[in-house]
DNA sequence: CAAGATTGATACGTCAATCTTC
DNA sequence: GAAGATTGACGTATCAATCTTG
């Protein structure tokens, strides 16, 4: 190994850096797309619907459903307005807290979810899983997950 | 390994795939802080000015600049706007083709790049390279690599 | 006054249309 | 006419300020 100037990367730190970023731009924009085209729905609806139908009752305080979705509240209070606009979710007022409402799935948005759900695992499997889990064993399954999982846990130390 | 539902992702698979878009997401994020408050650019307004300066005569044609920066052709436009009015990059017709424009570096934008890397590499070493790089050796750096190598691969592949 | 949610102002990206040059 | 670059219209995110309730 060459050494690189203090302060600088070498080609090789600067690649593995770039190709983070690029494969999870062109993943996710790929996966918009197919998923716009196939169930007319944006990647970041979906995403709302997914969480809202893994929580119990199907519902989610807005607060909490936010931070799942590494969004600001203001965020989440747009995307949501949207998704009431189109009937796929309602607000409720939460029971035990007059400040606080609920995002809760609708019957037409647990419709949107089952017909868009396939189209992208699909996605996910073709250009995620599949190419990961590889042909010669899922080498790079373990070793994706476990080089993210790191990356994960030095930005949690802070 | 238990079988799923065909259509639907398993719990290992749905958190690998949120996993890799959470690291990015954050990961971006606290690099964007760590570079606007040490150094005054914004994480996009820095790449552009890592890609002039890698590229031969310090300028690089619009069309190219966006291509590599995965960015559409309007939001290179913008975003070049941006850094001309601040000086750190000129525009310069070229040469052999009068429809073309090159993005040139300015001695004030070497100097902002000059400022700005090293807060920039230190956070890549500190939240990406070391801890993936990790105590128990470079296991991790490989198996990230090469499992965002296949899914680029698969990417292309259309 | 602190916390949950929303709104206004703003930043920054895309697509479609346009202008200029090949 | 096609390609390079820009502009206009728009979508969607953030931050700071606001309103409401604990």
């Amino acid at each position: 190994v060459v050494a690189e100037p203090i302060g600088w990367l070498s080609d090789a730190e600067q690649r593995l850096w770039r190709r983070l970023l690029s494969v999870e731009c062109r993943l996710r924009e790929r996966l918009d797309r197919e998923l716009q085209a196939g169930g007319g729905l944006t990647l970041g609806e979906y995403e709302v619907l997914v969480h809202l139908s893994e929580a119990p009752g199907e519902a989610l305080r807005m607060s909490e459903l936010a931070s799942r979705l590494l969004l600001s509240r203001s965020g989440l209070t747009r995307r949501v307005d949207g998704l009431v606009r189109e009937g796929l979710v309602a607000r409720r007022p939460c029971e035990d807290d007059g400040r606080g409402l609920l995002a809760e799935l609708t019957p037409a948005g647990f419709s949107a979810l089952e017909r868009a759900a396939p189209v992208h695992v699909a996605g996910v499997r073709r250009y995620l899983l599949d190419p990961v889990a590889g042909p010669d064993g899922p080498v790079g399954l373990t070793g994706l997950a476990g080089g993210l999982g790191r990356i994960e846990r030095a930005l949690e130390e802070d």
